[in-house]
DNA sequence: CCGCGTGATTGATCCAAGTCAAGCAATCCG
DNA sequence: CGGATTGCTTGACTTGGATCAATCACGCGG
């Protein structure tokens, strides 16, 4: 807990200006865009509408893409690569989420047309959509199907966050370890083996310890049927891991539907 | 950390039947219901339906209100007392927060169709509006302002979550207990002295500690410039105190513009 | 191929916070 | 009034996890 990290390469502005010139806007990016969770039940005119000021960028790895603390401009979605949303304070700092495509993030600051809690850097390189907030704002209060979208995404976001929580405080370190490596199984389709998404450093950080002690407490999990070697994680004795982790659906499970909200079907 | 919980009063279900069966609805209730963010900003028809099916009820202190996993049913708003949601896992169980007039609460659940991820217990005797969650969506779809409203209120949630998700990352025991304690005072009106809100046990599971830590806390903060005995807090050293907090607006701060999401000036 | 930087590991040590076990104070109630 | 219950405090002890300091392994550019 309260780990530091190593200080991220940061870019100048002319850099950001420079992608900010050249937008890497694909003619298949609308469409693809139409089909998230977030926009596919909207009203064909809101998503126009609502789109003619956005625009698709490409940033490269460790980029600062939001400061805490600023005021919500744009809303964020991702569709390539991985973002991590951090915060800091007083000298400590910690990862608190990563979002990968096709999810949005800091939604709630910009419904609600305040500041930002946490900071967002990209994790590799990455393509992001960004949406003016007032915009967005907007076609909340035009259309219905899409507010309904947006709640369904906040409350997703807030469900996510909970859990998180309760993992912190229900949880201690080498728990936390071995529920992170049984969920990453289960995204990974129950594989018996599969490659970590972050580095450990940042791993730790989300986890909420030192990389020092995550790296022993992988070890000593050994016993307990999973090894580590390098970013490839392999569980050796499942069910021996799934006694030690006693998964929670209300901790590890993922929230049912959370692709298309209402409609099931969805329009494609 | 992943401390226990005294064992709290159990009522049967035979108690519960009889407070549905004698709903305390006041005539007052309904108008100032009206006025809550939640609701203010809804259409008069659209309020008339939702609280057709609503109604008002009384609960003795300690009672369970909502078993986390339970699918949602309905949205709970505290009129009166407070309500503390709480986690539990593997004989471990912890305070997630406090609901006090008029917050509401599981608001996310319901609109997701989702189960609980808390459970909820009155801390003490307090009356609750229940509005079944299928109205509630009803109400969402029907009416564009309602919808606002709610994605404000989840979003606030949202916030609320990350805030505290920063406390337990970034801060220590010492530091929680300091900067929540300054926060409580700020909430009495910048004063320099005023009653604990809950009970210390409470107050340390939420905090993410344990009931004996935080005694022991509480008096090595002497030397910092707060004093506690009993329930009653009292700052000695305002600048000391905040020296040592190092508040941050991100995280002990409160979103403005908490009470009327849009329209600024209000019905009144 | 070497030198470097970054990230991961390991070991030694320290400290914050948890645990266990009594004591104490206030409240409730027969 | 006295006993029981509940909540808070205190002390002695243990321990999980942080910190500090090297070392190691890898990928990369020159």
């Amino acid at each position: 807990m309260c780990g530091l990290f190593a200080a991220y390469v940061e870019f100048s502005i002319d850099d950001y200006q420079f992608l900010r010139i050249n937008p890497p806007m694909r003619s298949t990016d609308l469409p693809e865009i139409r089909r998230l969770p977030l926009f596919c039940s909207m009203a064909a005119a809101t998503f126009d509408t609502l789109f003619t000021h956005a625009y698709v960028q490409q940033f490269p790895a460790g980029l600062e893409l939001i400061r805490q603390g600023d005021p919500a401009d744009f809303l964020h979605v991702v569709l390539e690569g991985s973002v991590e949303l951090y915060a800091a304070w007083s000298d400590r700092q910690c990862m608190m989420g990563e979002v990968r495509p096709f999810g949005a993030f800091i939604l709630a600051a910009c419904i609600r047309d305040a500041t930002y809690l946490m900071s967002a850097r990209t994790i590799e390189r990455s393509r992001v959509i960004l949406v003016p907030a007032a915009d967005l704002r907007d076609a909340f209060r035009q259309d219905g199907e899409f507010a309904l979208s947006v709640a369904t995404e906040l409350a997703g976001a807030y469900r996510g966050m909970v859990r998180d929580a309760k993992g912190l405080k229900l949880r201690n370190a080498r728990e936390r370890v071995a529920s992170y490596l049984l969920r990453q199984s289960r995204l990974a389709g129950d594989a018996s083996s599969y490659l970590l998404p972050v580095g450990k450093r940042l791993l730790a950080s989300y986890l909420g310890m030192t990389a020092e002690n995550l790296s022993r407490t992988l070890r000593t999990l050994e016993e307990d049927g999973i090894g580590v070697s390098g970013a490839r994680v392999t569980i050796t004795n499942r069910a021996r891991l799934i006694a030690l982790v006693r998964p929670d659906a209300l901790m590890d499970g993922r929230d049912p539907a959370d692709i298309p909200p209402p409609l099931a079907g969805a329009p494609r």
